[in-house]
Parts: C-alpha cells; sequence; structure tokens
DNA sequence: GGGAACATGTCCGAAAACGGCCAGTCAGTG
DNA sequence: CACTGACTGGCCGTTTTCGGACATGTTCCC
C-alpha cells in the first residue's frame, strides 16, 4: 500500500456510496475536508475502508450533491474542501490541475512546467494517475502533448465521457 | 557429542525401536521419563546407545501405542512424562513448542517472543533443530515467518507429511 | 579457548523497474 | 517538399526488490 493510500485508512472519518452515468463512485472524507473519490473497480481504489457508512455527513452530501449536479450537465462547480493526501510533488501537480477550467485541457508537458519542474513529465504522469479525487480534481483534463488521451485510472471511456460532457456545456 | 546427547547416553535406562509410516523411530527414556524420539537416520541422532531393549517397559510402550494412533489419524493425545535433557534456553524453546495446538503452527520469532527472548530467532533455529523428542514434542510445527517450511531434523518431507496429518485430523 | 556455522527475522539503504511523456530522428509516402 | 508513423533516448518521482548487517545460543572443529 502506497504511502498516500495508507494514510487515507489511517485518517478517514466517513465515506459513503453514490451513483452516476458512468458507475457507482466511493466518496471519503477525513476531518478536514474531502479526501476521496474513486470509481468502482478504478485503479489505485483504496478497498475497503474502516470508516463508517455515513449518508447524512454534509461535506459528503454537498460532494455528492455537487456531483450529481455535474453529472446532469450543469456547469461544474465544486467548492467542498479537499483534503488531499499525498506527497509534497504530488500534492503541487494536484493544485495545479484545479487551475484547469472545464472544458479545457492541458497536456502533461503544461503542468510540468507550471509547476516548475518542466522535465518531470513523465513523474507528472505518475502524479496525476494517482489523484484521490477523480472528477472534482480534473485528473481527465490532461491529454497528451498532441491530443491523445493516453490513459486514465477509470478507463479511456471515462476520460472520454467526461470531456464530452464537459464539451457540452 | 552434545552435552545433552551425553546425558541421554549416561542417563538411558531403556531403549525400543516402532515402526511408523514415516520410518522406524527410536525411543528412549530415562527414570525420570521420555528423554528422545528419533525418526532413523535422522540429524542429531544419538547412534547406539548402551540401555537394554526393552519392549515391555510401561512408559515406553505407552509413547508406542499414542504414536500409532497419531499416525492412524487420531487426534494428537500424548501424555506419557517427559524429561528433556539440554541447556535452559533450549528447554523453554522446547516447553513452548507444546503450546502449539495440533494443525497450528508458529514462526520461529513467534517462538523467540513467546520465551521473552525476541531477538533471538537464529537461536531458536537451532534449538527447534536439536529437539530430542519428535513428534511428540511438535518441532514441526514451527515455520518461516512467511509459511515456507525452512527445516527439518528428519527431511522435509517428514515435516510436510505430519502438517498434512494434523491438517486432516 | 577462539571462530565458524546454523531450520531466522527485521531493518535500512541502494539500485532497479515502472509508469497516463515528449521531442527528435528517420524512412516511407503522395 | 510536407506529412505520417515507428522508433529512440532522456527526463523524473514512486514503488518494488535486493543485499547486507545485526542480534542470539549452542555445537563442532581446530
Amino acid at each position: 500500500m502506497s504511502h498516500a493510500t495508507a494514510a487515507i485508512h489511517r485518517h478517514a472519518t466517513a465515506q459513503s456510496r453514490i451513483e452516476t452515468p458512468l458507475g457507482a463512485v466511493l466518496l471519503a472524507r477525513t476531518a478536514d475536508g474531502l479526501a476521496g473519490a474513486w470509481f468502482e473497480g478504478q485503479k489505485h481504489h483504496p478497498g475497503e475502508l474502516d470508516a463508517p457508512h455515513l449518508d447524512d455527513d454534509p461535506l459528503l452530501a454537498a460532494a455528492a450533491r455537487q456531483l450529481q449536479a455535474y453529472f446532469s450537465g450543469a456547469p461544474a462547480a465544486f467548492d467542498v474542501p479537499l483534503d488531499l493526501q499525498g506527497s509534497a510533488f504530488q500534492r503541487s501537480v494536484w493544485a495545479a490541475l484545479l487551475d484547469i477550467g472545464s472544458g479545457a485541457t492541458r497536456s502533461y508537458g503544461d503542468i510540468a512546467r507550471a509547476i516548475g519542474a518542466p522535465l518531470a513529465v513523465r513523474a507528472v504522469g505518475s502524479a496525476v494517475g494517482r489523484n484521490p479525487v477523480s472528477v472534482i480534481v480534473p485528473c481527465h483534463r490532461v491529454v497528451g502533448s498532441g491530443g491523445a488521451l493516453t490513459g486514465y485510472a477509470g478507463g479511456l471511456d471515462r476520460k472520454r465521457a467526461l470531456l464530452a460532457l464537459e464539451a457540452r456545456a
């Protein structure tokens, strides 16, 4: 188990499960914010969490509401506090993802330059792939420099669908 | 000759030889109890003993009966008094072996912790290997921490066979 | 009496393998 | 030419693997 995944297992205080047009999503929070949103069966899924299932947790409920709105075609508007568990490098990458507007895309090289490590392109790829909060932290908006989709922890189909949804909105 | 083996040669009052599905076994007793049960040709076998061969010695006969029952598939039930010749450290290790239930296994590290010498793992390995009373003192129930069989004075095949027998019972 | 060998397990550091990349090359086309 | 596609080499953080070092009691062999 990776350091980050272990941290989530340790600090999670509640979890809940919602259905979306792209499949079930597991949400998890810590005391400080939303820490995870994984598609069922995706790569790097944390597996079973110890935390209690709470459908009425205010933060989880808000995240669920905003996700449902997003999937219904409303413009992406997420404002739940995040608590992203990862190394300093990973957090800097994930922070950069939050700057990509809905409907826009960036290349892995763009992100590398944005965080001041222009040569760390492959490392950026790794970090993007470990994003713990799907959809809300928009790792799906990162594509190859030529526009190719190149990869997605939840499967390329989901990545295509998310981009298409945002293109319509 | 080791200190313990010398003591057995000195104090043995009777011996006898029985056949088992895993080969011949030499039994030896002292005035105080059963002191040895070695597979023929095993490592650390004491060789020829001076003591008289007595097939009607009550203690040796009881041990033989219980061993035969065990090999026929009956649950392990040994109650002959033991007289284990060895250093204080070795006796503490062998005592710990008697606490492992039939069908269960422990690692060498488990035993080391159980006797209060958590770092003496290798020494435990040595001591387990010198167990003078095979089968009845269940040294065959000690395996590597990863589950590997790692060694047996009577050969790994016998160790495997004993564990399989107990798994069935 | 000194020193090696053993039926191990834990730790730590180094080294290698592994990715959701990208820019450059080069040969093959129309 | 311009464009394509396959291949190459280098970049970097993370994860996994691997190899020593160490701790311990007893025996065996100089």
